[in-house]
DNA sequence: GTTCTTTGTCCACTCAGAGGAGAAAGTTCG
DNA sequence: CGAACTTTCTCCTCTGAGTGGACAAAGAAC
């Protein structure tokens, strides 16, 4: 098939395309209630839409005690590819111009192996999902890198825990590898995305997405729009100090939020304290497994294991002092946690909402729910389809 | 006179506006050099304005190789009027439509007074202004108070400092004795926003104004617009904890930044110090003046007292704690330190730096200037007069 | 079948804005 | 000083986006 190359020609295209993806197959009398335009201009640019391909007619709708009305929707052969690269594992899926997920991979991988060995894995992924019959080509590709992006060029910066991937451009790579445009951003920005327009942050227009994995991260929404800061490096918590004179980070200070909990501290620690005794039921996984990880504490915890306990809330208080802060600065109206340690469920939630709602002030903290994410491992994905989807579906 | 009342009828008026009271007195082609309009589309446009009386004639220009131009300006008998609120004191100021300060009166006061008084304070000053000529009526008015605001009603909301303000209608009353538009804000907004136009911030889309005075508070902006949060209590950093298990705070809490750096608190560390016997300066100072203020400190350290320098090198140590993390969670391209204890200069400054600089991580600092504000006690009142200018200066 | 409702198309009209011609008012240079 | 060039500003025509109403098509309600 050929793939699509057509780009909405003005606003009211771009705008028509979001309605279609958002909310599925519409009559023309549909959109015109959603668009202010008059019937007549609204007609005229629905034709244009038909006409590029971008949208194709879908029958007959049921009558609404009048005249039955003549649907239309995107072309459902359209297909977009979302990449989400974590530091130990890439997801992969595709979806149609809805955005719904009609495949999707996960494999483990090391981010330090470098650009060169990644891209080999993800395009050996989307070559497999393609293989699979559910996209013939891809009409464009959003990816997420686990640290700062340079985001109009689509090029990583100084990222901490990928190294060799600095200044590695990964948009022009991977947009020549596909033959499709390509929108490259931070993994946290993606998965916010996702929650976004997806999951559990629906109705609002300022929030914060916290993501506790391998590292932690956070991602930032304001009016609507994600924020990355003067270098893309906005959202940056893992380094803010959360225990004055505590651990010793690898970026050279002490006290970082991610040296004291993160999917890595916490199976560091875990391993420690079955190591030294604390905990039978630790020690026992740490046999089996030969080794622990954030799910192991969960289980553990899950078990009643008060060892396993203790350090989920310990870290849910450290990671809830430094949001605490954020809340203060940023006021958000939402805050959502997700990430690889989401397992660790309702414990670690209510140790953090603990020292937020105690820290921050009433004003700031009076409606403000925190929640879990409501996406879990495809937070990621969706939102990458969703940013090159934002790009295509705008003004050319 | 008859103040304005007439509003741009559409996009373009307005810009044209902007850009006459931000660029000065202008001719119809240099307006056409920024607007992206075709000649007579902006001649139409400019006669428009004309006719309304925002915009008069102001002579012809001289040549710049072809026939002389004639000049447009802002009517020069427009008065805007801005009051800055703080927690001890009152700034009411005058300027013209193009923001430039005509007169401005600072008086001492007490914002725990309560609206009533202060209000007729406020109104006393402005009805001075207007005594001494400089204005004979208001054409709009700003207004900053030192607690958060619900925005888009002009009314303050739940403010710690200022009991009795809380759903005060601001707005309202103070557009009812004027006569006129007005806009409220958040004092520390204020500050940024006059930064941003007319101080060191002029070229930065992405800031923070950090403003130390009787509290400490933060000013947010986000791609060129000041970020009020949700609720309006965005900034609130003042009741970040800055020190663990730290000085107990009026707000129930331990250890939060104002309540171990603000002016306020080194007024107090000082006072003590000197009843202990640790600094001779400051205890002259104390007798002399029958109390310590943050200039009575900064003097005393301009002086050489290591005391001094210590309680200032110690405050700033705390700031750039808080600071760091915002510079790592919001990656801004500049922060700017003003307010009150600006008078404690390059050494506190040099605290602040050094901590920031220490803590956060090279990406977000490596570019980062934080320098002092440029406009001192005049911030406030020019971000006002600016808000309200920004308002009246858009479409209708 | 008649009437009402909803959907979609067609067409005439409005209006913002572009762009060119040309007049007005200067400067520069032989 | 006069001719040629430049810049500014106005006027007029033309285009194209968009509106709104008339009308046809298709179905529901009675």
């Amino acid at each position: 098939m050929r793939r699509m190359t057509a780009r909405p020609a003005n606003a009211h295209q771009a705008r028509l395309l979001q309605l279609l993806r958002d909310g599925g197959p519409n009559s023309r009398a549909q959109l015109g209630d959603q668009v202010d335009l008059s019937r007549s201009k609204l007609a005229v640019e629905v034709d244009r839409l038909l006409e590029t391909g971008l949208v194709v007619a879908d029958g007959l709708a049921a009558s609404r005690g009048g005249r039955r009305s003549h649907n239309v929707r995107l072309n459902p052969e359209l297909r977009f590819l979302g990449v989400d690269i974590g530091a130990t594992s890439v997801d992969v899926a595709v979806t149609n111009a809805e955005l719904e997920i009609l495949g999707h991979i996960n494999q483990p991988m090391d981010v330090r192996e470098g650009p060169v060995a990644v891209f080999e894995q993800v395009l050996s992924m989307a070559a497999k999902l393609r293989a699979s019959g559910l996209a013939e080509g891809f009409d464009g590709a959003g990816i997420g890198v686990p640290g700062p992006v340079r985001f109009p060029e689509g090029v990583p910066v100084a990222p901490p825990i990928m190294p060799g991937w600095d200044g590695f451009p990964v948009r022009e790579a991977l947009s020549q590898e596909l033959g499709c445009p390509v929108m490259v951003d931070n993994d946290v920005n993606l998965m916010a995305l996702g929650e976004q327009h997806a999951g559990v942050a629906r109705t609002q227009h300022d929030f914060l997405v916290v993501k506790i994995g391998t590292g932690i991260g956070c991602g930032i929404v304001v009016g609507g729009e994600v924020y990355r800061g003067t270098t893309g490096s906005a959202g940056d918590i893992g380094h803010i100090q959360a225990v004055p004179e505590g651990r010793q980070c690898a970026c050279g200070n002490r006290g970082c939020l991610e040296a004291h909990f993160s999917g890595a501290a916490l199976a560091r620690d875990a391993t420690e304290a079955a190591q030294q005794g604390q905990s039978a039921e630790l020690a026992n996984r740490l046999e089996a497994n030969g080794g622990l990880s954030a799910a192991d504490v969960a289980a553990a915890a899950a078990a009643g294991d008060a060892t396993a306990l203790d350090l989920i809330r310990e870290g849910g208080r450290s990671t809830g002092q430094v949001i605490a802060g954020l809340v203060s600065f940023f006021n958000p109206g939402l805050v959502v946690i997700g990430g690889g340690v989401t397992g660790l469920g309702h414990n670690l939630l209510a140790a953090i909402r603990t020292q937020v709602y105690r820290q921050s002030l009433p004003l700031a903290t009076g409606n403000l729910p925190i929640v879990l994410g409501e996406l879990g491992p495809t937070a990621g994905v969706i939102g990458a389809a969703r940013l090159i989807s934002d790009h295509l579906f705008s003004p050319a």
